[in-house]
DNA sequence: ATTAGGG
DNA sequence: CCCTAAT
């Protein structure tokens, strides 16, 4: 990565590198390698000499990674002189740099004994560092305690070189400069109550992320101090504590906050607006451009809302699309499976894989995406009332002009797992084409699937099942677009086809018995 | 009314 | 999903 894109793309970068750590948690090897990516590009910053508040948020991602770094600072001057991203790097500038380097990471590392800084002050008395402590910070200093003053000292002087990130606080996703340097003890109020704080340490664990009071311990051994840290009046303890605060990430931004971000730079999709009549004026972006949005009465009484593009001038009605993520129900699913166990079972039987944790699976994927906005959880309840109950046929209505100036009805209405499931369990059944019978069975509550639906979907899945699975190339999409079709289902699904191909649904007068089970036996599942 | 197939 | 021809 280079430095120009952290520039570039710097928040979204941000979130990036927030996301992977904490999605990806224990991956210590994916956090190293962003760390050691974050570290060479600041390091370009630093010396290309950008703008303080680029350093700062620099300062901030690099504290965000920290805390699972391991690190070391004979790694980070080995990266000096490789690649960092094309930036110039005068040879004067070497030592600069490295120190400051060294200075951010000697509050964070455990291995800062061998920082310049600390060596020079070593021969000093207590005394003779008051002194310096003095000279440096314009004030006395009762702190006795050697170690906790070499290290006052040496941050201080890195403070006063670069910008600290113990001078800034954070306060409404933004870094706020704080008061005077002996404020920087009292930043940690503002990492305190973060949330997240911790959640690093606890998912890095195969790092030596504790870089507080253990690994302070070996250093001690000239210290007086004594074992433990925890109930230690002295300031010095403060002072880790400070750097352990101050090695805290900031506060990831909301999900909502990136999509705002992202509904920006798309720029054409910041003009969607809610179609349901119901959500309208919640929680959705100001259309920008010229568009206005129009109600539309229908024939049949229902209000529409679309779009007045301006564009070419000729009024073209164009739909406004939902915005809100359309997903699968969350709850009554569980209560729907287990009201239909026999079919699924027998569903199971054949495909010899568990269904049951697939739709776990599902859900736990969709629960992940747990940042909603109000509408959207307004949506996904309803949503989910009207899967169980199956009535509520005109939900999700645009309406779509068509060549001869008429305006379509187009529902949309993404078919569930347990859709697909009962799809392919009618068809087991009643063999594919008998689209009706397979409807009053399998879909009697379910009003909004035709049997057309049904035929599309089945026509869709046949596809879908004898497409080779492609092994997820460079669409490394975050989002997968939707659930894709379990492969058990798939399977199940070829498997159908091959037997309809060879026994055609015209059976006749008999039931038609497709699968290999006998029909009374699929049949008690719906009776 | 249902199905099949194209769009 | 929608539309429509053909049953």
């Amino acid at each position: 990565m280079e430095v120009g894109d952290f520039l570039e793309d710097d928040k979204s970068e941000m979130h990036d590198v927030a996301d992977t750590v904490q999605t990806l948690g224990c991956m210590c090897n994916e956090g190293l390698s962003s760390e050691k990516t974050l570290i060479e590009s600041s390091e370009g910053l630093l010396k290309s000499k950008n703008s303080k508040v680029d350093a700062c948020k620099l300062n901030a991602r690099l504290e965000e990674c920290f805390p699972s770094s391991t690190l070391s600072l004979k790694d980070n001057h080995i990266n000096q002189f490789g690649d960092t991203g094309g930036v110039p790097k005068p040879p004067d500038k070497m030592m600069e740099s490295g120190s400051s380097a060294a200075a951010v990471c000697a509050g964070l590392n455990f291995d800062f004994s061998k920082l310049k800084g600390e060596i020079c002050l070593d021969k000093l008395s207590i005394r003779e560092l008051h002194e310096v402590f003095k000279a440096t910070f314009g004030r006395e200093t009762t702190v006795k305690d050697k170690l906790w003053l070499k290290r006052r000292i040496s941050m201080g002087l890195t403070n006063s070189c670069d910008i600290s990130t113990t001078m800034f606080m954070i306060k409404d996703n933004n870094l706020v400069k704080k008061g005077d340097d002996e404020g920087s003890k009292d930043v940690d109020g503002s990492f305190t109550h973060d949330p997240s704080v911790g959640t690093i340490d606890v998912n890095c664990k195969g790092s030596p992320s504790s870089i507080g009071s253990q690994s302070e311990d070996h250093q001690i051994g000239s210290g007086k101090k004594l074992r433990n840290h925890g109930v230690d009046l002295d300031s010095g303890s403060e002072q880790l504590h400070t750097e352990q605060r101050t090695a805290k990430r900031m506060r990831k931004p909301t999900k909502r906050y990136i999509e705002e971000l992202s509904e920006v730079d798309s720029r054409d999709y910041s003009q969607r607006l809610m179609s349901s009549p119901k959500n309208a004026g919640l929680g959705q972006i100001a259309p920008r451009s010229f568009a206005r949005p129009v109600r539309n009465v229908l024939s049949d009484g229902r209000t529409v809302v679309t779009r007045l593009d301006s564009l070419g001038g000729l009024g073209v009605h164009v739909p406004y699309v939902s915005r809100v993520r359309r997903s699968r129900p969350r709850k009554n699913v569980m209560a729907l499976m287990m009201s239909n166990e026999s079919g699924i079972a027998s569903l199971c039987a054949r495909c010899s894989c568990n269904l049951k944790f697939q739709f776990f699976a599902e859900l736990e994927k969709d629960r992940q995406h747990s940042v909603m906005s109000r509408s959207e959880l307004e949506e996904n309840l309803r949503r989910t009332q009207a899967d169980s109950s199956g009535d509520n046929s005109d939900d999700n209505v645009v309406t779509v002009p068509t060549a001869k100036g008429g305006m379509r009805r187009k529902h949309h209405r993404a078919w569930t797992l347990v859709e697909v499931m009962k799809l392919v369990e009618g068809v087991s059944k009643c063999g594919a084409g008998r689209w009706s019978d397979i409807k009053r069975l399998a879909f009697a509550s379910y009003s909004y699937r035709t049997s057309v639906d049904l035929k599309d979907k089945w026509r869709n899945l046949l596809k879908a099942s004898f497409a080779q699975a492609p092994p997820d190339d460079v669409m490394n999409s975050r989002k997968p677009t939707s659930m894709p079709i379990p492969e058990p289902i798939l399977e199940r699904v070829r498997e159908l086809a091959e037997t309809n191909a060879r026994v055609p649904p015209n059976l006749g007068t008999s039931k038609p018995t497709v699968g290999s089970r006998n029909s009374q036996d699929t049949m008690s599942g719906y009776l």
